[in-house]
DNA sequence: TTTTCCATCATACTTTAGTTTGATTTTTTA
DNA sequence: TAAAAAATCAAACTAAAGTATGATGGAAAA
C-alpha cells in the first residue's frame, strides 16, 4: 500500500517531500488501525477503504492544482538593434560616364584624394609627372574645376571617390 | 447543475477554485445525507469521516501540488527592434584638443576641404593671404601633414571636419 | 601682472601645382 | 583598317601653395 503511493509519488520532482507525504500518510494509517481496535464494526476492509479514499482525493486535488494553476508568464523583451543602411557606398559609374573620365585619370584622381603630391603619384603609377599632370589638367577639365582640392571635393560629392 | 458549477468556476482565480471544490464537497454531504434515509444501515459517522477524508487528502493533493511542481512558466518573448542611424557623424572633441588646433585654424581647414584656395579663404574669413598661409602653417605642423590635400584626407579620417 | 597663446600681417623664398603646346605610342572603336 | 580615344612624355611657363622669419596687438592663463 505505502509501496504504491511511493511510486506514484515518485513522479514528483522533489521525491524527499514526497517520501515525507507517505510517512504522514503511513502514520494515518496506523493512526486509524488504533481506532479500528475501538470500533470493532469496521473491518480490514475499511482500512482499504479509507486509504483508496485518501488516494483517490490527494490525486484529485493534485489534478485541480496542476490543472487550475496559471502559468507564470515570464515576459522577456528582447531589444534588437537594426541598422538601417550601413551606408552601402557604390561608385556612381553613370557619373564617371557621363563626365568621360577615363580608368587612368580615375587612378590619379583616387591618388590624389589620398593626399599625394604629383612626384608621388608619379613614382606609384610608374609614370613621369608630366603625364601626371596632363591627366590633371584633363581631369580638371572634364570635371570642371581648377584646383585639386576642389576636385577631391567634387569627387566625393558626386560619389566617384570613396 | 453540474455544468452550471463549471461554468461558475471558470471565473474564478485558480487558488478559490480549490476552496469551491470543498464547497462541492460540502453539497455532496447533504446529499449523501439525503441517501441516508434510504441506506439506513450507514452510519452517520461514516458518511462524515469518509467527507472528511476526502476533503483533507484533496487539500493534501492541492498542497504537495502547489509546494512541489514548479509552475510551468510561459516565456513570452517580446522583440522590440531599435533602429540605430549608420552614421551619426559627430566630431571630434577630443581630437581636436589633443592636437591642440585653434578655432580659426579649423576654419580655415574646413574651407580647405571644400576646395578654396588661399585667396578666397582670405577674401571669405576677410583677412589676409598671409594670415591663410600662417594658420595654413600652424596647422600642418600640429596635424603633421605637409599638404592641404593630406589634411584634407587625415582630417575627415579623424573626424574633426565633416 | 607677466607670460603664453591666438590671431593678425608682411616679406622673401622654395616647392608644388596647374597651363600651354606639342609629340609619340597604344588601344578601342566605327 | 582608319579614325578616335587614351596614355604617355617633355619643355617652358604661370600660379598657387608652402616655408622661414619676424613683428604686433589682444585675450586668457599662471
Amino acid at each position: 500500500m505505502i509501496r504504491k503511493v511511493k511510486t506514484l509519488l515518485l513522479h514528483f520532482p522533489n521525491y524527499k517531500q514526497a517520501s515525507f507525504y507517505g510517512f504522514i500518510l503511513a502514520l494515518l494509517l496506523i493512526v486509524l488501525r488504533q481506532l479500528e481496535l475501538h470500533f470493532l464494526l469496521i473491518n480490514h476492509l475499511f482500512e482499504l477503504y479509507t486509504a483508496g479514499i485518501a488516494v483517490i482525493f490527494t490525486g484529485l486535488g493534485i489534478w485541480l492544482a496542476v490543472k487550475l494553476t496559471k502559468p507564470a508568464k515570464e515576459i522577456v523583451t528582447i531589444e534588437k538593434e537594426r541598422f538601417v543602411d550601413p551606408d552601402p557606398f557604390e561608385i556612381d559609374q553613370n557619373e564617371l560616364a557621363r563626365l568621360g573620365i577615363s580608368k587612368r585619370e580615375i587612378e590619379v584622381l583616387q591618388l590624389i584624394a589620398q593626399g599625394l603630391s604629383n612626384e608621388e603619384i608619379a613614382d606609384k603609377l610608374f609614370i613621369s609627372v608630366s603625364t601626371v599632370k596632363t591627366h590633371s589638367v584633363k581631369l580638371f577639365d572634364k570635371m570642371d574645376v581648377r584646383r585639386r582640392t576642389q576636385a577631391i571635393e567634387k569627387a566625393k560629392r558626386l560619389k566617384i571617390i570613396a
